[in-house]
RNA sequence: GCGAAAGUGGCGGAAUUGGCAGACGCACCAGACUUAGGAUCUGGCGGGGAAACUCGUGGGGGUUCAAGUCCCCCCUUUCGCACCA
């Protein structure tokens, strides 16, 4: 560090450039404040309803405790920050809370990798974290801090899953559920990306059969889906996503009869290996069950041929159990998925079926169908069964042409309805919506859509079937079988079964010291302390549940918890969420768009439904920042190429991080981290720091009785300032591109610097001095906010900078009273001209005649004619 | 395969509404100062050309007085969806 204080620099008056001898040194600057901010715990504190401002909530997703903030962390932060500090400065009252998503999984990895407790090591991290924050100097309000893993915390995530079980909303089912090997538990479907684990992107999850605790998510989907289109401050990307996910689609279920085999002719059983055809009906067919299936096109189900199941279809197992054949052959189709997804092959793997020696009957016309079990249909999608209908389906069109089963047309295209089947056989198969119906009995000549409505009513008339509505959106599984997470308070009684913990037991705390092993498998389930209980309704003895929650219930509702972190009557007190909630600007990264964001729009409805709030969406606005990139690539460990914050900031500072983090690129678009950029960028802070340092003096000085004198050079530069405040305010109010806002205050300031002689002689009058100054710190103040108070103190202002208002643009001064008008001859450019600003037509034309180059490009030329763009531009066209 | 976003100097990026392409910064070049310093200041910096000019925003067509921006076709990259009946 230099031998020189910075804060009693020497100024000289040296005219041209400026000084040397005053230097920037972040490193002086910055511990200084930071210390001093650290002694004023309200300095960022929101203010209570009562304060009469108008309430701001700007929320960043709290980060995972893993001990080191990364470059991604700080773009996030630095981007929130720059909002907190420019709606303060605004006069808002501003809630800018941070905490910590503390219970997880890496806790548990480290703590048998270091012999050292997941609390422990969760704490540590913390701690560690923190620091790097207030090093970097965000605006956090700790008094509202929220840490997870703690009690205080989590004994309202029981609270809610009680509320939950008490409306049928948290339930347990076994079923097939996506287990993770690496993890040792089991994820909800959100966490299973491409059939790997949303974690560890080279393992696949594999299904296992387990009892689970759900939360009845699907409740909502209608709702979920349904308040997209109001998300309007919402990235449309992340509502496509969410649309993607919910997919609802509309259809209708119809029940197949299956024929009784045993009364099927002895020959029809014996040839099930013949390939299959469409029988007539039967007069003497009797059933002994019935497939539903689901269908978005019931307008086709006379083109139906056969019926085809996943082969976990419960009705394939009964078939299966008498034909051993038909067992292996299932057994196959079963064994292709499997290895198909193992070779990540997840997408559409070759068809393949076997047909099971049954039919069913068509409700609509009595028709046999064969049975076929096929790979290509999904147990977990509608019903697990559909109606194959190759004329008018893609993928039933390519098995039915494999296996040769009978492809029937009953759909036309509107406009060929008079050349019947003939046109339609070149085009199959033929999916259109527009269309009419032939071979369907009495609904033939039917428009589609009209033959929907009325078919799905016949069927449900007669009683076999209905228009439904199916989601893909499935019940959120929230039981993990780890140890770090929150206890989920239910109890097992011999004599009265599923009990919740009573609310004055709450909470059930998670223990500590608890072995934990690399085969995890419920670590609690090992303590008999925690396991035995008793029972709240009989007193006998009953057993604890011993899996934990998904972490992803913690984040659910974590920002209502920062209305009031320290309430404890309730998970936040409603007045204050009330008076905070919805969020007006969420930030944070796109990999979340379905996870967290779409589990806290459900607990927010149920939150609603609850009546401790009254908002249906969390969050006003979302967005979405880019990743940072290093040498073309993600920044990670494996890739090598991770830029460490601290290192940043020894070298450049906080201000030179932060801030070249939204010069570099404008905040939703993947930044490219340049480490010569950062240096750049300090080295314009360095500028400002100089600048302001060696006139300071002269805004100090000051008094109330001095006047402004409107010399040329003050106009244009209080001009230039204020045409900066107007980008940059109109800038903050949507468009958010800080990249060109810290571009507009680099060329403010060269303007400045380009009149450092003028400024240094008197000639820019004081009082112009300090407003330049003065407004410059301020226009900074959001993007480096150390350089901003110390500057804001050296200009002689007590008052802390965030309280000062943010400059008001001025449009008056900020007008051009010449503008320049470029030339155009056949819209190439052949001149510039200067011209007053309200210059009328006649004196831009004389000016143009006047212009020797445009002369030269006209002369001796027809004058076809003269577009001119008011105040913009002059294209002359010529001919000849 | 379907959908979305993007493609502009050596690099990051700017051009918000069809109106001077390349703001701002980095790198680089030249110069100044100099107790040679990775400090600071001044100037230059898309390609071609001595210049006048001319070419130029992934490629090809089009609309227009005027296109990075609008329309059509194609290529590349990233992201999302992907047998959802």
């Amino acid at each position: 560090m230099s031998s020189s204080n910075p804060t009693e620099p020497v100024a000289t008056a040296a005219t041209g450039g400026v000084s040397t001898e005053i230097r920037y040194t972040p490193a002086e600057i910055e511990p200084r404040w930071q210390q001093r901010w650290a002694e004023q715990p309200d300095l960022y504190a929101a203010e209570p309803a009562s304060s009469g401002k108008s309430k701001y909530y700007v929320l960043e997703m709290l980060p995972y405790p893993s001990g080191q903030l990364h470059m991604g962390h700080v773009r996030n932060y630095s981007i929130g920050d720059a909002l907190a500090r420019y709606m303060w400065m605004q006069g808002h009252n501003v809630l800018h809370p941070m905490g910590w998503d503390a219970f997880g999984l890496p806790a548990e990895n480290a703590a048998i990798k270091n012999n050292m407790p997941p609390r422990q090591w969760t704490t540590s991290n913390i701690a560690a974290m923190k620091r790097q924050m207030d090093r970097i100097g965000f605006s956090y309000d700790w008094r509202n801090e929220v840490t997870t893993c703690l009690p205080d915390y989590y004994r309202w995530n029981q609270w809610f899953f009680i509320r939950m079980f008490e409306r049928g909303l948290a339930y347990r089912k076994k079923s097939k559920v996506n287990w993770c090997p690496e993890c040792a538990t089991v994820l909800a479907n959100e966490q299973v990306i491409d059939g790997r684990c949303w974690r560890h992107e080279d393992t696949i999850v594999e299904q296992r059969d387990l009892e689970q605790w759900f939360l009845r998510i699907t409740n909502y989907a209608q709702e979920l889906l349904d308040g997209l289109d109001k998300l309007e401050g919402w990235p449309e990307k992340v509502r496509t996503m969410q649309r993607n996910w919910i997919g609802r689609s509309e259809g209708a279920e119809v029940e197949f009869a299956v024929e009784d085999a045993s009364s099927a002719p002895e020959d029809e059983r014996s040839t099930r290996d013949k390939g299959t055809t469409v029988l007539p009906a039967r007069e003497d067919a009797t059933t002994n069950g019935k497939i539903t299936v689901f269908t978005t096109r019931i307008d086709t189900i006379f083109g139906a041929t056969s019926i085809q199941l996943a082969p976990e279809h419960a009705l394939v197992k009964e078939f299966a159990a008498q034909d051993t054949k038909l067992a292996s052959e299932v057994e196959a189709l079963l064994d292709q998925q499997k290895k198909a997804r193992e070779a990540g092959d997840i997408g559409e793997i070759e068809k393949h079926g076997v047909f099971t020696g049954h039919y069913a009957i068509n409700p609509f016309n009595g028709e046999r169908l064969p049975i076929w079990v096929a790979n290509y249909i999904l147990a977990d999608y509608g019903t697990g069964a559909i109606m194959s209908v190759p004329a008018h389906d893609e993928r039933d069109y390519e098995f039915a042409k494999k296996y040769g089963i009978e492809i029937r047309i009953v759909i036309l295209p509107r406009r060929v309805e008079s050349e019947k089947g003939e046109a339609a056989q070149d085009s199959l198969p033929y999916t259109d919506e527009e269309s009419l119906l032939i071979n369907s009995g009495e609904f033939n000549s039917l428009g589609n859509k009209e033959a929907q409505q009325k078919m799905a009513a016949f069927a449900e008339e007669k009683g076999f079937g209905k228009a439904t509505i199916t989601f893909r959106l499935k019940d959120w599984g929230v039981s993990r079988q780890r140890y770090w997470g929150t206890p989920i308070p239910m109890l097992y009684c011999e004599k009265d079964g599923i009990v919740p913990v009573p609310d004055d037991q709450l909470p059930v705390l998670l223990p500590d010291n608890v072995e934990i092993t690399q085969q995890g498998g419920s670590p609690l389930s090992k303590l008999p302390g925690f396991v035995n209980a008793t029972c709240p309704k009989c007193g006998g003895p009953a057993r604890r549940e011993t899996d934990t929650m998904d972490t992803f219930v913690d984040s659910s509702w974590y920002f209502y918890r920062y209305t009031s972190a320290k309430y404890d009557q309730g998970p936040f007190d409603p007045a204050a969420a009330q008076y905070w909630f919805p969020i007006d600007q969420y930030i944070g990264g796109v990999e979340h768009a379905i996870l967290h964001l779409i589990y806290s729009r459900f607990w927010t409805k149920v939150m609603r439904d609850l009546s401790l709030i009254k908002n249906d969406e969390p969050a006003e606005r979302l967005f979405t920042q880019g990743m940072v990139i290093k040498n073309g690539a993600k920044m990670s460990k494996s890739k090598g190429n991770v830029v460490s914050p601290d290192d940043m900031i020894g070298r450049y500072g906080a201000d030179a991080t932060r801030m070249y983090s939204l010069f570099a690129a404008p905040p939703d678009r993947d930044l490219d981290w340049q480490e010569d950029g950062v240096a750049g960028v300090s080295r314009f802070l360095g500028k400002v720091y100089r600048f302001v340092m060696k006139h300071a003096e002269t805004a100090r000085s000051v008094s109330a009785t001095d006047t402004n004198v409107a010399d040329a050079t003050s106009q244009a530069l209080l001009r230039k300032l204020h045409q900066t405040i107007g980008k940059i305010t109109e800038d903050f109010a949507g468009r958010w591109h800080f990249n060109t806002c810290i571009a507009a205050i680099m060329e403010l300031l060269n303007a400045y610097t380009a009149a450092d002689a003028e400024i240094g002689s008197g000639k820019v009058p004081a009082t112009t001095v300090k407003v330049l100054l003065e407004n410059l710190v301020l226009l900074i103040a959001p993007f480096a906010p150390y350089l901003a108070f110390e500057l804001w103190e050296q200009l002689g202002q007590e008052q802390n900078i965030l309280r000062a208002p943010w400059p008001a643009f001025n449009a008056e001064l900020a007008r051009e009273d010449e503008i320049e008008i470029p030339v155009q001859v056949n819209g190439k450019l052949r001149a510039v001209i200067r011209v007053a600003a309200g210059a009328d037509d006649e004196t831009i034309r004389e000016a143009i005649k006047a212009d020797a180059k445009v002369q030269a490009a006209v002369v001796g030329k027809e004058i076809v004619k003269a577009i001119v763009v008011k105040g913009k531009l002059v294209n002359i066209v010529v001919k000849g």
